[in-house]
DNA sequence: TTACATTTAAATGTCTGACAATTTGAACGC
DNA sequence: GCGTTCAAATTGTCAGACATTTAAATGTAA
């Protein structure tokens, strides 16, 4: 593990490099610990703030946990799933709301990742993932819930249908994609008549995974893709003249 | 912003939360100039080595970038999609290799997503998109090709597949799910006869979308799936029988 | 007046040294 | 043998200082 003396970089950011592309590489195994500060301090012939700020880079990144006391200090550490969950939906999230995605890319791409996990779904749904689509259904329909918690519970409802996939890989893939469009559907005002439309569409993606016919639940998905691309296209009108 | 005095987790942590969560909920926008280090070291009443390390986090998820010199300093920064991408696959890649994710489940996660952008990329594709993929299809009938090599030029005949969709969101998607697989698909060794029925399948690929026929495409997508399957397995199961 | 060189101020980058807090293992006493 | 205490190692935090970089402000000459 070394830096370029002649890099002009900052020096936190050159030892983070460096020490993530030894995890990377696994030269650096999963549980391993590293030297402690003052060592990687000497070794990288710097002083132990700088250190810190690089060990701090790669916390950041979940590469790494330190532990306080005796026998403690930082250790290469596993990634687990919800860890990257949380990266992917804060770097999904951001990426849609700095870059003015417009609504239409954004619910393309979310409706064609569902699809695709729809088959598998249709194939290996289980009473509990079936159950907690209900369940969603059921919370969807009743009145009083506001925009906010209908948003919420459509997230729920999707994310349901794509762990029905029974893949995780998938599933860490499309977290990132149906969470990070929940600012944008919270932009919609879901009147009772589009709410129970929706309920519609949910119903029918159910029926159809629970009697394992894939391309009924596609076409309803693609449906329900229609239509809410309809739903966004109003408001992104009547924004457009606030006069009104 | 303010940060919880009796939280007993790290400072530079909570700190670095409650920017985070300034920039997320959009308190803090785009190109905004945070305060300098010793103005937020005094906001929130801790050292200012303690705000750099809570700040050297924020710019590991690429949400800041510092400028030094007279008003320089701290910005919001506009996660732009290189940097996006970077993150997706060095989490995506650690997620695999450090989690024992099967060949199997990766490989299913992968075709299955590539299938959703398949009818996309069949509309849209454009002769730049099916240049590249066809250079690429041309480098790898080269003999004389190592192992590696022709792993990577797979996966930008992949890439190429996915941009053809001309949806930026599904393309930083499957960015991460598509070069996250490498290191798996680095493991397999190519005979001149398995890369000889790969270019054949690519070939099918490309030649359905210049026809702009998206379920010929899916369906030498889903047999290219089921052989990679094969061959995975193959190689899994050398290695669980060394003794040979 | 304009163009260019110089100065200056503000900010980040880095270093040194110190102390606090935490955790573990080992020595000690019973 | 067992619980208690203590020492050592390590990260967390702080204070102050200096180096480096950058752009604005200032001064100077054509």
């Amino acid at each position: 593990m070394k830096i370029d003396p002649h890099n002009k970089a900052d020096l936190s950011a050159q030892i983070a490099g460096a020490i993530r592309d030894a995890i990377v590489s696994g030269k650096l195994i999963v549980d391993e610990r590293l030297p402690s500060e003052a060592e990687l301090a000497d070794h990288f012939s710097v002083s132990r703030p700088t250190v810190r700020e690089a060990l701090k880079r790669l916390a950041a990144q979940s590469l790494i946990r330190t532990q306080r006391g005796a026998f403690g200090g930082a250790f290469v550490n596993r990634l687990s799933y919800p860890e990257a969950y949380g990266q992917q939906i804060t770097t999904a999230t951001l990426l849609l709301s700095m870059n003015a995605i417009s609504f239409d890319v954004a619910c393309e791409a979310r409706y064609a990742l569902e699809r695709a996990c729809t088959p598998l779904a249709a194939e290996r749904r289980t009473p509990d993932t079936l159950a907690t689509m209900r369940a969603e259904i059921h919370r969807q329909a009743q009145p009083g819930l506001t925009d906010e918690a209908f948003c919420a519970s459509d997230v729920a409802f999707h994310r349901a249908l794509v762990d029905s996939a029974g893949n995780p890989v998938l599933s860490y893939q499309l977290a990132g994609a149906v969470e990070a469009m929940q600012p944008l559907m919270n932009m919609i005002t879901f009147t009772a008549r589009s709410r129970g439309a929706i309920v519609g569409f949910h119903t029918r993606i159910a029926d159809a995974l629970e009697r394992h016919e894939a391309e009924a639940a596609q076409a309803a998905l693609s449906e329900l893709e229609a239509y809410t691309l309809t739903l966004g296209r109003d408001v992104m009108a009547a924004r457009a003249r606030p006069k009104a």
